[in-house]
DNA sequence: CGTCTTTGTGACTTAGTAATCACTTACTTT
DNA sequence: AAAGTAAGTGATTACTAAGTCACAAAGACG
């Protein structure tokens, strides 16, 4: 097999983590084996080896470009909002994109998969360290006070939950109770999520 | 190895329930060997196929037993608040009672494992079903409306997380905006979810 | 005490898979 | 074109782990 161009390290080592991304989003890390990756990049499976040198490395990397993807997306939603956006604004932009960016299932996915491989130390540092970079963008871009960007947070917790049993295709009364929308999209539920939001965050201001 | 003494089928189905929780909850369905939980019980390998049939279903059988827990915890907590207890005192019961159940890792751990199994349609539809039952109890038993039991599921779900990555043992600003307390129990972060619920049932109420 | 049922096991098969190493092939530079 | 460098692979190792099967031993019961 030597129909791949050849590309730089940094190139190969980029389309080798989109392809895990997908890969370790169904399996998790154990219930992926480095050559499903490898096919799936047109690459031979040793080199993985030579560029993350072990499976967990290359798992941790690509928990790394997860939340830097997530981060990325917020980022660009808060730009969008506008210079003088309110708080409760640059945080519904931010969770409207969200919403959207959980149409990517393998993101989504691989996210839980990262906190159910919490149990290993050494990804629970890496998890917990993404975390610290994704609520401090989020605090900073948004200005919101703590408890605004907590109930913001919970709401995007139960939308990745909804979103990985693909409760927006299940049409029964106890769903639409976590997802009020139903056969639509769930930026629906990030729209009414920061509406709640707004509210708690002007009582805070009152005071 | 003859130390074992005979129980029942179904007693020993139990046993293995409960050591696969603890086993799965840190490997997941295919970080864990079967061989590990049946050592835990002190009993051979190929019993556990004979009594399960396949590793998938014995990690099914696991989780339908993780949810049946929590249910149970509610179903109890419901019932401590007593007769004439609102809405929102229920709510607030039902959450202290998650929050301490999450002291238990391996039921939280295990929960993750099952939203991370969902990536396999099988496993999605049991934990849908699952999740199904949880979400009917908690509306019937409190009989709260459908936004207050949205946001206090929201706000479990952000325990889950917080309790994921042992945010509670970081001492730093930012994991108190997941967590307002550091240092302490969840049970804490229960009962601020739990006012913010009442809050909003109050204005559903008004209406 | 003998036999029947149920709980349980030792030994094996089969298949997959993380990791390594010696080696090759393409591109770059002088 | 020769020499050097960087990208990439075939073949193999050493091991793990799911699932099977024929068989054993405990208790129940007349």
């Amino acid at each position: 097999m030597k129909a791949t161009t050849r590309i730089s390290k940094e190139e190969r080592r980029r389309e080798i983590i989109e392809a895990a991304t997908r890969e370790f989003a169904v399996g998790g890390l154990h219930g992926t084996p480095v050559d499903a990756i490898a096919k799936q990049v047109g690459v031979s499976q040793p080199y993985l080896f030579q560029l993350f040198g072990t499976k967990k490395d290359l798992f941790i990397a690509t928990v790394h470009r997860t939340f830097e993807r997530t981060v990325a997306v917020f980022r660009t939603a808060a730009a969008d909002a506008g210079e003088d956006a309110s708080q409760a604004d640059i945080l519904m932009s931010m969770g409207v994109a969200y919403g959207n960016l959980l149409d990517d299932r393998s993101l989504l996915r691989m996210q839980m998969q990262a906190y159910a491989a919490c149990g290993d130390e050494e990804i629970r540092d890496v998890v917990r360290d993404e975390m610290l970079r994704l609520v401090s963008f989020v605090q900073s871009a948004s200005g919101a006070p703590e408890a605004a960007i907590r109930e913001w947070l919970a709401y995007g917790m139960l939308m990745n939950v909804v979103a990985v049993m693909d409760l927006t295709k299940v049409d029964a009364d106890w769903a639409r109770i976590m997802c009020p929308v139903n056969g639509t999209e769930i930026v629906a539920m990030a729209i009414d999520a920061v509406g709640k939001a707004e509210r708690t965050q002007a009582k805070a201001q009152k005071k």
